[in-house]
DNA sequence: AAATGTTCGATTGTATACAATAATACATGT
DNA sequence: ACATGTATTATTGTATACAATCGAACATTT
């Protein structure tokens, strides 16, 4: 590896607090423990089979991925993101999304833009027959190609990183059938103008594509999920 | 507190493990250690008087921090920040210091355009009395101060951790005395366009003096330092 | 009854003991 | 001499024991 990450992943697997760690991070986007509830390292440790050692260093390293919050002396909490960090993140990422897009253009490989180009043909053709699992699974693999064309490991992580954290709120809003093909276009320009080497129109075209990603997210109702949230959080 | 950062700073100065991990932080940017040296649990213990617990702890948020690579079962490396990670992190900073002065537009303080205000016409009479200490710590201060105003955790939390990561590489360069009146008049005009409202213009402003200071960096020396760097590297 | 101590249990923080792993040096066989 | 296997040792990984801290319930005082 030429360059070093500024964040490293958590590669380590196969040891406990490895396990303990992607389990959790698992569990703690998928939902199954929800915004402010205590996770208490005896508890995990039984749950998952092992001593307290492996989880409190999963713990330490799930603080620093901002998914949960450790008060000392006090107790390990899972953070929430709020409907404005949302945004804050949409908006940091359309910045980032376009340089990504604009490193692409000038470093993709023949490869890579070949992935793309079936990407987009592929998208179409599930857009057609309304496969929206497919179709998700293509969109993620569009901004993965485009990550590793910048040829930047330090913003590939950035970005990946930023898409995992709103991977929460994702479940909050409806799956956006409609989006699809839409956004399904916005791919092909972006691609298109990598393809012609044009780097301000891909990184025109990108920053925008996150933007509108965005503002589909509210049109279906992400105001609406938190203000539910809110109410549900009250009757407790 | 309202909105979570995605990534938690680390609070807790006065517990062992917080003191461990500032310490070696700071020892690592510092240089104390070298890039791909060998950081061993028991050795950096002893050097602070705790047992291999805490020790652990700080290490495995160290490597999420990027700080330090940590090889299953094996050991704790330094990691080195290559040139062209340097030129990366300028370049997504200076993406995301374009958005902060575009946020810092719109929800600056009066307090805090006048710290601004203030900061410009600090660093004016010190860049003429040539005291670059005072300036850097103005430098810095700018800074500081537009990401609070881009009213941001978000934001402010991933400038900060940039600006943090290049620290290391400043010190490999020479200090650029002539820098310090133009990048202060580049502040000036970042300022201005704050107050007269102007977005636009702020954020196109913003992104440019960081590329300036990326190219600053580069004339003085930059490249020639990680070839030093090298150098020596083979020598060993 | 309200405010203030106080005790006790639960939980986290740290140290230490033991297990697993990896690197090194050495021995052995070809 | 070279390759391969093996013992040794240093180091990390995990479990457990003990210390410190916090909070809730109760007791005490006013």
């Amino acid at each position: 590896m030429s360059g070093n990450d500024l964040k490293q992943e958590v590669t380590d697997k196969y040891s406990l607090r490895g396990r303990v760690f992607n389990r959790l991070r698992e569990d703690i986007l998928s939902g199954k423990y929800e915004e402010n509830e205590e996770l208490r390292e005896v508890a995990i440790g039984e749950e998952l089979g092992v001593s307290r050692t492996p989880v409190r260093e999963a713990f330490r390293q799930l603080e620093l991925e901002g998914l949960i919050r450790i008060i000392p002396n006090k107790g390990a909490y899972v953070t929430g993101i709020s409907e404005k960090d949302v945004k804050d993140i949409y908006m940091i990422r359309s910045r980032l999304e376009g340089l990504a897009a604009r490193w692409a253009t000038e470093n993709i490989t023949l490869e890579q833009l070949e992935e793309m180009e079936e990407n987009v043909y592929l998208a179409k053709f599930h857009s057609e027959k309304g496969h929206l699992e497919q179709l998700a699974e293509l969109d993620n693999r569009f901004h993965e190609v485009m990550y590793e064309a910048s040829g930047s490991k330090m913003l590939e992580h950035q970005l990946r990183d930023f898409h995992q954290y709103v991977l929460r709120v994702r479940k909050k809003t409806l799956a956006s059938a409609n989006r699809g093909p839409q956004s399904n276009l916005e791919h092909e320009q972006i691609m298109m103008a990598i393809k012609e080497k044009n780097a301000d129109l891909a990184e025109q075209l990108a920053h925008q594509h996150m933007i509108n990603a965005y503002e589909n997210m509210v049109k279906n109702g992400l105001h609406e999920a938190y203000a539910e949230r809110e109410k549900q959080a009250n009757i407790k």
